[in-house]
DNA sequence: GCAAGGTC
């Protein structure tokens, strides 16, 4: 008898395997681990997905629409994804002569149809007719033993919802991606790489609607009161602010001011409160993305990437939990013990009153508690990996802190009829505080006042201000959004808000959206409003839910899909060329970087090899183009000479105009012609580019030909 | 290649 258990990846399969025996051997094929044991005669081979191991593809790529697919391999889709391999490959070669299954995925959906494909496509059909199911919510031993000697069935309405979620997300997003490309295509002969999606495209939707609100709004003027207090004994002037905060008329300030003219401030009352607060919760994916953006300006997927590989090299635990919690089974003890070998940590850990207990946060992770270093201490890791990795330690060890006490004086103030206040706050008690680095300690001076008596005032003044638009959103708090909106999952967030940023519908640190971003989202409004809203995450959920409790089936559900899809996509058909034109057009005006010397516009443009350069708008009838340094960057700011816009490139930075022969006068070399071009015939002349001389076809940039010059030439 | 979803 043989068995095989296949996890979703392999940090599961090391857990399986030791909890179900005690002699589990630890072997590898093409590097990729597994466990072998054997127990009263029978012979178990734990084996590992990477997560998805298969994936969408249509069967014909000609078709117009693409609505027949089938399950291909990843990696054979996806060149980056070329490591998967080796997991298939093991697990076709060691499941050969199994007679039992047993499916031990993550119990989700996707975990469900992860272990289907595997045992469906690698170990082969038949392996399901001998399949079982383990249902578990934590890698602990006890879950995992329980959950493998009290096994159920592989639920294939589980697996047809799972089936059906990949499917519709593919007829929505292939297909309205295809389209659109080919509309500019069609409409332009240009290529311009467009897309969108189920997620994606209600993302770029939020931030459109954030823009009209900021484009469409109308500051209102109003006006703070303000008294600047001489107070005997405080070096620095206190500043008091009037009771009533925002005054909306310019005369009902000038009635206070006038009112307290002259007049001196009398206390009339002093207050001391203090407040606690309590320690903070550990960190689950979205909160860690969102403190690093905070304290370090990384953006999510930078910090996701390093949390990752912080996890890989065994620093720090799983990094794609939605847990805040931290139950006991992790042993913090012993983690807290261990980090203690830092002398840094260790003065922190040593003030941790025991027995340990840790603030908890609400969220919850079936498969994984909130993110925790493990107490291996990493020796020799980058400045940016350091930093990811003690955001997450010392805040681990805060989690176990006391609360802190933040002591707050509030004093209010009379100058004449009108009532003004103000407050210090200092910190009474450190508690977690302590151990929190990245928090800012607020730390007042409190002044000696004492109610009845009497201050001198500098100076009344109103303060000048308007009311202001809403914030643009950046990288972190969108990710929040999208998890308050639910849309998306943990891991897939953040390289979501990334697509949007490569397709340069948005752009910035505070992300603006562009011309193409706006036009995108309004012709999609125009012929799918669905797929703009957040709506169509609601709709496939229902439809899921439909399908796993037997009252749908995946096919009708499809079927469905496909009819909705294929209407859609005759409506952009039938009006390609205006769609085409107008994205175009956006796309353009997004691109614009300065004024050319003929005065059309300089737009970047992406080059078919990758990398960009600057051409005229105005082309064919202008022909000027510029390359640009790698990494190089536009500015705002034009040359002086010439009026060109100029560009920063380099390593230290270095500010050069755009034209790189700018400047060097009466060099302009004529371009000599040394031949024809072989692929369109036009002449072959010497050009100079930003790293000297090469040989290029004159009909550039519509021919790219280019020769690099050869010795004795 | 295009989507979104797992994972190294």
């Amino acid at each position: 008898m043989h068995e095989v258990i296949i996890c979703e990846k392999p940090k599961a399969s090391e857990k399986i395997s030791a909890a179900l025996s005690k002699n589990a051997v630890k072997k590898s094929y093409k590097k990729v681990p597994y466990y072998e044991f054997e127990e009263n005669g029978k012979k178990t081979t734990v084996l590992t997905a990477v997560g998805h191991l298969y994936s969408l593809s249509p069967k014909d790529r000609k078709q117009k629409k693409l609505f027949d697919v089938e399950w291909v391999p990843l990696y054979e889709k996806d060149k980056k994804k070329k490591y998967v391999k080796n997991y298939v490959d093991a697990i076709k070669k060691l499941s050969k002569n199994a007679d039992r299954f047993v499916h031990a995925c993550d119990y989700d959906i996707e975990g469900t149809l992860i272990g289907y494909n595997a045992l469906k496509y690698a170990c082969g059909e038949k392996s399901l007719d001998n399949a079982v199911r383990m249902k578990f919510s934590t890698l602990t031993e006890e879950d995992l033993i329980e959950a493998y000697e009290h096994p159920l069935e592989i639920d294939f309405k589980q697996v047809d919802s799972g089936i059906a979620r990949h499917v519709l997300d593919f007829f929505f997003g292939v297909n309205m991606s295809k389209y659109l490309t080919d509309s500019v295509m069609k409409a332009t002969k240009r290529y311009i790489q467009l897309s969108a999606g189920r997620v994606q495209t209600p993302t770029l939707s939020i931030l459109v609607d954030r823009e009209k609100e900021i484009s469409k709004f109308v500051p209102v003027p109003y006006w703070l009161i303000k008294a600047d207090l001489d107070v005997s004994g405080v070096d620095e002037i206190i500043t008091a602010d009037h009771k009533k905060g925002k005054i909306m008329e310019r005369k009902d300030a000038d009635a206070i001011l006038s009112e307290c003219e002259g007049k001196d401030a009398l206390v009339s009352g002093v207050d001391l409160k203090k407040t606690k607060k309590t320690p903070p919760v550990p960190f689950d994916l979205g909160s860690l993305q969102s403190e690093a953006y905070a304290v370090f300006g990384f953006s999510p997927r930078k910090t996701q990437q390093i949390a990752q590989n912080l996890y890989t090299e065994g620093y720090t635990s799983y990094p794609r939990t939605s847990s805040q919690k931290l139950p006991k089974s992790i042993g913090y003890d012993k983690i807290l013990k261990k980090l203690s070998y830092n002398s840094a940590f260790g003065k922190q850990i040593s003030k941790l009153k025991k027995p340990y207990k840790p603030n908890e946060g609400k969220k919850t992770d079936e498969a994984h508690p909130a993110i925790h270093p493990t107490g291996l201490l990493p020796k020799e890791i980058s400045t940016d990996y350091r930093k990811i990795y003690e955001l997450i330690t010392y805040r681990f060890i805060s989690v176990f802190g006391e609360d802190a006490l933040l002591e707050t004086m509030k004093t209010r103030l009379e100058i004449g009829k009108e009532e003004f206040s103000f407050s210090k706050k200092r910190m009474a008690k450190m508690g977690w505080m302590e151990h929190y680095p990245f928090k800012k300690v607020e730390n007042d001076e409190f002044p000696n006042i004492t109610e009845g008596e009497t201050i001198d005032v500098k100076e009344v003044r109103a303060e000048d201000k308007e009311t202001k638009p809403p914030a643009r959103y950046n990288q972190a708090s969108l990710i929040r959004e999208l998890e308050k909106r639910g849309l998306g999952t943990k891991s897939t967030r953040a390289n979501i808000i990334d697509i949007l940023y490569n397709r340069k519908y948005v752009e910035g640190k505070k992300i603006v959206v562009n011309e193409l971003g706006e036009h995108l989202i309004d012709t999609l409004k125009k012929y799918s409003s669905k797929i703009t809203s957040e709506e169509l995450t609601r709709e496939f959920e229902e439809k899921m839910e439909g399908i796993m409790e037997g009252n749908t089936k995946k096919g009708e559900v499809i079927k469905e899909a496909e009819v909705e899809v294929a209407s859609i996509l005759d409506d952009i058909e039938s009006n390609k060329l205006k769609i085409g034109e107008e994205l175009y057009a956006a796309y353009r005006e997004s691109r614009v970087v300065g004024k050319c010397k003929c005065g059309h516009n300089l737009i970047l443009i992406d080059s078919p090899r990758g990398g960009s350069f600057v051409g005229c708008s105005g082309y064919p009838d202008c022909k000027s183009t510029y390359s640009l340094p790698r990494g190089a960057s536009i500015l705002k700011t034009t040359c002086e000479k010439c009026g060109l816009p100029m560009i920063s490139f380099g390593k230290p930075r270095q500010r050069a105009c755009l034209d790189p022969k700018c400047g060097k006068e009466g060099k302009e070399p004529t371009n000599e012609v040394v031949g024809k071009c072989p692929e369109c015939g036009s002449n072959l002349i010497k050009r100079s580019g930003r790293y000297g001389e090469f040989i290029g076809c004159s009909g550039f940039p519509k021919c790219r030909f280019t020769q690099s010059i050869e010795k004795g030439d």
